[in-house]
DNA sequence: ATTGATTGATAAGTTATATTTATCAGGTGG
DNA sequence: CCACCTGATAAATATAACTTATCAATCAAT
């Protein structure tokens, strides 16, 4: 019933009356004159009446009067949202949701977001911290859009790109006989107090998997944990990631025998796209992250 | 620096979503199936993002569910902008301004008009009456669109297209010795007291001219003229559109020698495109008016 | 008036875009 | 497993858009 109307004929049409005049609008247009004789005059017939006056120049018609208005309002409300749509394309602006353990999320997103929010000023980024199992929960759930984490176990819904391992090692006060150690073997630990907690898994594929079934503490807050070692109530195991650096009094000793890691990587969900700004930063990601554990 | 997005494309991608697939899609815009897939693409490119999931079928990306909503609110402006300017192009809508001569508007108009609006219900009307030269003078300054006068005089700026002829009659008092008759000619009228009025110059080019300029007495305004005349105080000529039919004492003799006759036509100004809702009015009094002094 | 430089209109030819027909490959449900 | 959907693809074709070249009309300045 209606006709499509293209954006293209109504922006020659008020460029030919912001001109003043057919060539100019051409030259404006990066177009020929006889291609916006030819594109109004289309329009024109298309509508049933003329919007420039025939005889006279480059005036319009009361029905041009009219219209004219309407049209550029049109294209207003065009370019406007065409500029919104390509800068949400190229991911220059948008919302990203994204999910670390606590470990990534304190020591390497912070140097890294910054520098992401320098290049993608317009992005809106929210940032979770949860433990592995909730993280990659979060990602197959579509809560976020993206997760840095080691893979919990092998699951079909999650795509899992690996970007650099953390090595296990022995965290203990530095009051402690293996303080002043550069490195350890499992069977050193034999005897000692060995706390638990969450990454603690990790061994329990290795020669050193004993050890923790013979740990009788468990904790699985992070502050209490280190709590705990300041106050020299025992040793524990972690990554290098996740032992406070800033800490005065602990001391985190290399485990030679076994070498333990943690793999860490990104993951996305499988059969799902991401939206234009989790691409960018799923690309910032890999260009940054992979095999540097210490961000750029 | 930003593309023109086709109303049309923007069209196909919502019709598929709302179709649930692009085959049911392509019957509803009467299209084939390949149509629609590739004019999605095309549109993909220029975005540089997919709207649609490629693996699964006819499911949104994030992007696709974020452009959505723009696009449909664009159509929407689209539509509804295309809907006015139609609607004014083929003069459904819009506002005439008219002027006419007092006999005309109050003895023609009245069911003329009504006929138009049943016919042209959402146009916006405003008739003007005024004398022979002041319609004439409107017209030419773009106070109204048309004017249905008799002429003033031949002017460049106007276009005169000829309606129908008024005969002048002499206008008397029933008790009157020319009441009872059929016609006149100008000789009977001598010694009469004759009233000029602004319609009286017609008699002037003619064997009548001497009894105009004999006459002591000129009354312009009509409500003055028809008082005068129904208090006996003198005769007068008239056109006949001009004479009061329903004045119970006045009669109209129809005057048979010389026989003078008002020209009434439709004035425009020439080298001035009318509006559309004017067009329409022009066509339709050139219908109904033209060769015809009763109206339809 | 004649010329020269505008203007927009027009015709023919070309390129680009849109669309169709025909065919294919991948899923899905009987 | 097989019809029967889906959307993708290729080639052919129709349509639309654009360019080049040319024209007629208008206007200004001689």
């Amino acid at each position: 019933m209606l006709p499509d109307l293209k954006i293209q004929q109504l922006r020659y049409v008020i460029t030919v009356v912001e001109e003043g005049s057919f060539h100019a609008a051409s030259r404006r247009l990066h177009r020929t004159q006889p291609a916006l004789s030819m594109a109004v005059r289309e329009l024109e017939q298309r509508l049933g009446q003329n919007l420039f006056e025939r005889g006279a120049k480059n005036r319009l018609t009361p029905f041009g009067e009219y219209c004219l208005p309407r049209f550029r309002d049109l294209i207003v409300q065009h370019d406007r949202m065409a500029k919104e749509v390509t800068s949400h394309a190229d991911g220059r602006q948008g919302h990203i949701d994204i999910a670390t353990v606590p470990s990534v999320a304190s020591r390497i997103m912070p140097s890294f977001l910054a520098e992401f929010i320098a290049r993608f000023p317009d992005l809106n980024i929210s940032l979770h911290d949860e433990n592995a199992h909730y993280v990659c929960q979060m990602v197959t759930h579509g809560e976020v859009d993206l997760g840095i984490t080691s893979l919990w176990q092998s699951d079909e819904e999650l795509e899992y790109t690996h970007l650099f391992e953390d090595k296990v090692g022995v965290v203990c006060h530095q009051d402690h006989a293996f303080a002043s150690l550069k490195t350890l073997d499992w069977r050193s630990l034999q005897g000692e107090k060995l706390i638990r907690n969450g990454t603690s898994r990790l061994l329990m594929s290795t020669v050193a998997a004993k050890l923790v079934e013979n740990s009788a503490f468990y904790i699985s807050n992070m502050i209490s944990l280190i709590a705990m070692l300041e106050a020299g109530a025992g040793i524990t195991t972690l990554p290098r990631l996740a032992f406070p650096e800033h800490s005065v009094n602990l001391r985190f000793i290399p485990l030679s025998d076994p070498v333990v890691v943690r793999r860490i990587g990104l993951v996305k969900a499988a059969n799902r796209t991401l939206s234009p700004a989790a691409q960018a930063m799923q690309a910032f990601i890999l260009e940054k992250l992979r095999y540097d554990a210490g961000g750029s």
